[in-house]
RNA sequence: GCGGAUGUGGUGGAAUUGGUAGACACGCUAGCCUUAGGAGCUAGUGCCGCAAGGCGUGAAGGUUCAAGUCCUUUCAUCCGCACCA
């Protein structure tokens, strides 16, 4: 009873360290991956080291991390990798504000992100580390460009594209969050303006299909499948050809309603749209230009914030191929350039945004639909229904309508079927240092020449100012001895591309390298990789859609090139949620003002209790909301294991009866059972329960039963030193190592259910009477139902409800209740 | 606006196919113990009630012997996307 006095505290001060170093020592987290066992691949996504180590980082990576040591416990070659992805926009501004070249603050901040992932007792194979920004790994990338261009999916154009003038750089749509840039979005930072720009893009568009087509059969959080479906964005439709009455220009539209062309009584284009001034007439033109000026400054959230439609009537009108009719063209901001073609027919009796720009004109609106006699519900809500003032068309249901209207105006050349995307085509240029170079050259003679495999890597030059150089262009511009060279093909005298890559690219391809980091003469070797793609288990709290979409994408890509036999990334991915304040709020990382993960350890609490805390406060996919007193909570319970065990190993030699070693197994096993289970499903919280819930019992069964050095009692101890291994590995091997183990507990040891010891010979029957709980009766497990209906009936609480009454019917739910209902 | 979730004690959250609502933990209360600690141990802790009992999973209906779970309506919060033609 008072054992504890002289016991060794849990001190995770002491032994975690001492296990770190020994996991260092002896290797354990170096995966082989030529190994003949089953293979586990997983990790979280990549980190940018950007700054310090905060909690998310510490949610992130211990999500992986339990996958992985479980199934390295389960006895797989189980890889859990760690890697920089160290190119890119925040890692160079901070080092424009520290003063220092992106190299140095690399060379600072991973080496100290490397000594915390180890203090948070990760098992990351250090061995095959890799960093995005060092040439050995971005050779690859640029590789990646030279492979896409050699089939025909690399191209340049001209667009317009969100600036950041802080940054000096183009945006993707993504990264413009409420009108700001997302890296300067603060209250004092400027609204992002649009500039046209020449960069170069991977036709993504290209495998739009069948990226979609593939979402469905994921083993993937449905929120984020979802995610990917939207932002592909498939919609099945027409395109339209009008006439601009009195000119040789045509305006062409996108639709998905071919059925409404009658109640088109105007056309609205974009105003950025190509053809607005080469048809305005030129009493509208200043008109038209102040409207267009007027809207480039103007957000996205700026439009949408209006209700109220504005626009500009160009002067001309447009014909429409189905009636002949004349209809005023305007220009208005609630069209946008990116989608579609960037000019709409404008359908104001069923299209909402239409009719209320077509009240603000004073335009007319024709009804050409009629829902009321709808025969089908679903037609009814989705705004179908039978043509009407539509001419020959009338009668005809919406889609029969549509597909003939289509049909109709095909054989005039004047319509076409169609598919649209949403998602274009992906801008991987950016006007940044911190970069891989994109690997072309631009002579004058030549154009641009997009280098060959044996001329890369094209290493980026260390400069001392590396700020972007004002033009529009990188730093890279101002780097002469760099900057000019001679034309691979003409010999001559040309320049070499400044833009660098987007780090998107970076991101896309890294779980291959992982699979085969130091290839110096392949991206990786297929065959390895082979074994081990698709990773098993991914997850983030972030990236929802464009790095998901992108990776699948590139190794989409890398399938139909032969170097891949599996075209997708991610067998599972998890969506996690954010830890979060108290109150609910998010921690800022500009701010810093989350838990410092590396003081709560430091402070004494350990890596074990951070990490199980982390793993029990919610379900992975709600997020953890953050609490003070959680990280003490779970060193508690860690200390209750320790200090049991310390107990047993102390106490002497007993006897245990037959009975008495079935009580014991009983929770051991249920709760490996429960653990395995809810590991395997991604469900820690309740995992970590039944761990706590299992120590709880062994401290009530330890003072009924003799308690002591005893096989059934070691089984007890062994078996919750491995359930606890993959969230708290620290004081697993300690204990594992104190039960008299040599060897490590982190590979091939995880407890075996013996269903045997689940049996139980009695069960808690619940008798109801009109369903309401009036007893509970402890029965033989193999009681027949007339057994357990007479025990319910003779129960004398039972009879207080049903004396005197009719029993008129009687439930009976094996090994669970008995429902009388009178 | 559209899409997706989520609503359960003082708090975070548990609850196979509908079958004992509140596991586990935090907090709180009382007692014990002591090397007085960031301890530890034991008991209690949904609400009302002395009790018997009644009420209780955002709200209102419904199906059922039985509803957190299924159906209908509705409210609130959070997260995506955003004038997508």
């Amino acid at each position: 009873m008072v054992y504890w006095i002289d016991m060794k505290r849990y001190n995770p001060k002491e032994i975690e360290p001492k296990w770190q170093q020994i996991w260092r020592e002896t290797n354990v987290y170096t995966a082989n991956l030529a190994s003949d066992k089953p293979k586990y691949f997983a990790f979280g996504m990549f980190n940018y080291p950007s700054g310090n180590l905060h909690v998310g980082h510490a949610m992130n990576f211990t999500i992986s991390d339990v996958k992985s040591r479980f199934k390295r416990q389960q006895g797989f070659e189980s890889y859990h990798p760690v890697g920089w992805d160290s190119f890119g926009l925040p890692a160079e501004n901070y080092a424009i504000k520290k003063g220092i070249s992106p190299q140095e603050s690399m060379a600072q901040l991973i080496p100290d992100y490397q000594e915390k992932y180890q203090k948070m007792g990760w098992s990351d194979d250090w061995e095959k580390e890799i960093t995005t920004s060092e040439p050995e790994y971005y050779k690859w990338t640029q590789w990646i460009f030279v492979k896409m261009h050699e089939h025909g999916l690399v191209y340049q154009d001209s667009r317009w594209q969100w600036w950041c003038t802080k940054c000096q750089t183009v945006l993707a749509n993504e990264q413009v969050i409420d009108g700001k840039c997302w890296r300067h979005d603060g209250k004092d930072d400027l609204i992002v303006e649009k500039k046209e720009v020449k960069q170069w893009f991977f036709k993504i568009t290209e495998y739009a299909d069948e990226l979609l087509e593939a979402v469905d059969a994921l083993d993937w959080t449905e929120s984020v499948k979802l995610a990917q479906k939207n932002w592909i964005g498939k919609s099945q439709g027409a395109e339209v050809m009008f006439e601009v009455a009195g000119s040789k220009e045509t305006i062409t539209v996108f639709t998905t309603r071919p059925d409404t062309l009658f109640g088109a009584t105007f056309m609205v284009l974009a105003p950025d749209h190509a053809l607005v001034r080469e048809i305005t007439t030129p009493d509208k033109l200043d008109e038209v230009e102040a409207y267009i000026k007027a809207t480039a400054k103007k957000t996205e959230v700026e439009r949408q914030a209006s209700k109220e439609k504005t626009g500009v009537y160009l002067g001309v009108n447009a014909i429409n191929p189905i009636n002949g009719q004349e209809i005023p063209v305007y220009i208005a901001d609630y069209v946008l350039s990116g989608y579609g073609t960037g000019a709409i027919m404008a359908v104001p009796a069923h299209d909402e945004r239409d009719n209320a720009f077509a009240k603000a004109f004073d335009i007319p609106i024709v009804q050409v639909v009629d829902s009321a006699d709808n025969s089908s519900v679903q037609d009814f809500y989705s705004g179908y229904g039978i043509a009407v003032h539509s001419g020959p068309y009338d009668g005809l249901t919406s889609k029969k309508a549509g597909q003939k209207i289509v049909d109709d105006l095909a054989n005039k050349h004047l319509a076409i079927q169609k598919t649209n995307y949403k998602m274009r085509d992906w801008s991987i240029s950016r006007q940044r240092y911190w970069g891989a170079p994109i690997p072309v050259v631009n002579c004058p003679d030549c154009g641009p020449v997009v280098l060959k495999e044996d001329q890369l890597p094209v290493v980026l030059p260390e400069l001392t100012d590396f700020k972007p150089s004002g033009d529009g262009r990188s730093a890279l511009a101002r780097a002469k001895d760099w900057l000019i060279t001679t034309c691979p093909d003409c010999g001559k005298t040309a320049e070499r591309e400044t833009d660098t890559m987007d780090t998107y690219v970076d991101s896309s391809w890294y779980m291959m390298r992982y699979l085969d980091p130091q290839n110096q003469s392949q991206i990786f070797d297929s065959n390895v990789a082979n074994q081990w793609m698709p990773v098993n288990f991914y997850n983030g709290g972030d990236h929802a859609t464009a790095h998901l979409l992108y990776a699948r994408f590139i190794t989409r890509f890398f399938s139909k090139i032969g170097l891949l036999d599996n075209p997708e990334p991610f067998k599972q991915m998890l969506y996690n949620g954010k830890v979060i304040a108290k109150d609910g709020t998010a921690f800022s990382k500009t701010l810093g003002n989350g838990p410092d993960p590396l003081e709560i350890i430091e402070q004494g609490y350990g890596a074990d209790a951070l990490r199980t805390y982390l793993m029990f406060a919610a379900p992975l996919e709600l997020g953890a909301r953050w609490d003070p007193q959680g990280v003490p909570g779970a060193h508690r319970f860690l200390s209750r294991l320790w200090n049991i065990v310390q107990e047993y190993i102390e106490a002497p030699a007993v006897e245990l009866a037959t009975d008495q070693s079935k009580k014991i197994l009983l929770i051991v096993h249920k709760a490996t059972k429960k653990v395995t289970d809810d590991i395997e499903g991604n469900r820690f919280n309740t995992a970590i329960a039944a761990c706590m819930e299992a120590v709880n019992k062994l401290y009530l069964l330890k003072t009924e039963l003799p308690f002591g050095q005893n096989n059934v009692w070691l089984e007890a101890f062994e078996a919750l030193a491995m359930l606890v291994g993959p969230f708290a590995p620290h004081i697993a091997d300690e204990l594992w190592q104190l039960l008299g183990h040599s060897d490590s507990i982190q590979r091939d040891h995880w407890p075996i259910v013996d269903t045997q010891y689940l049996q139980v010979d009695t069960f808690t029957l619940v008798v109801q009477v009109n369903g309401k709980v009036r007893a509970q009766l402890s029965l033989a497990s193999d009681v027949t139902k007339e057994q357990a209906l007479e025990a319910a009936k003779a129960d004398s609480h039972v009879q207080e409800f049903i004396n005197g009454k009719d029993v008129k019917k009687e439930i009976y739910i094996p090994g669970k209740l008995v429902n009388l209902v009178v």
